[in-house]
DNA sequence: TTTAAATATGAACAATCATTCATTTTTAGT
DNA sequence: ACTAAAAATGAATGATTGTTCATATTTAAA
């Protein structure tokens, strides 16, 4: 147990930020491991509302959430901006935690 | 994105519950793989609040929530009861945040 | 059967945070 | 320039939640 208060501090932001229902439907759909297996999923703020059901200026607060805690990047193309997922460390604790929720005991 | 609402909540729960700065001391502290790397750690409420520099209360609290999503598990032994990382997911978890919080960019 | 140790509980408060609504900015097409 | 599409912004609000304080429960020892 020595860990610095630094690194818990930073722990839990990433992990309040990924423990919210609408963010991991976020998450989720720019993961689609079905649709496109190992491929990098690129979604514009209104594909991403529509996908999740949820209101535009909802998805766009909770992308830059993401943003900023450096779960997704994003790409200005004309009047669309394309999200995507970050980094490689996110799919695994989306996964982990997913295996903890589905598992029988 | 085939994923269910309820799993998604699921996820929500174990995630939010795991993204607090006092209960990631707890499982840090629960976790201990520097001093007993591999073996069990089960230590009671008061040390616990000890190593975590918390009120007894607050431990006390924050243990019933890690227990009520199975991040722990309780032992009973006389006037103390005992308390260790119950699922190996939990470990899991942790690791892959700490190491997204301290790799370099 | 008191007394103290160990833990749990419940109410209350402050702070955080997700969501909505209205508005604004940016960009492309006409 | 005007219009519409796409996304961002900011204020406001309602709900959730971490923490504290005081008190209750349980257990063991004297």
């Amino acid at each position: 147990m020595n860990v610095s208060e630094k690194i818990i501090l930073k722990m839990q932001d990433t992990l309040k930020i990924a423990g919210d229902a609408t963010r991991l439907k976020i998450l989720f759909c720019l993961l689609d491991e079905i649709e496109n297996p190992g491929k990098e999923v690129e979604k514009c703020v209104n594909d991403i509302a529509f996908a999740v059901n949820a209101s535009q200026s909802l998805v766009s607060h909770q992308l830059k959430v993401l943003k900023d805690s450096d779960f997704v990047k994003s790409k200005k193309e004309g009047k669309k901006i394309y999200y995507s997922l970050k980094d490689e460390h996110v799919r695994e604790i989306i996964k982990i935690t997913f295996e903890h929720v589905t598992e029988e005991e």
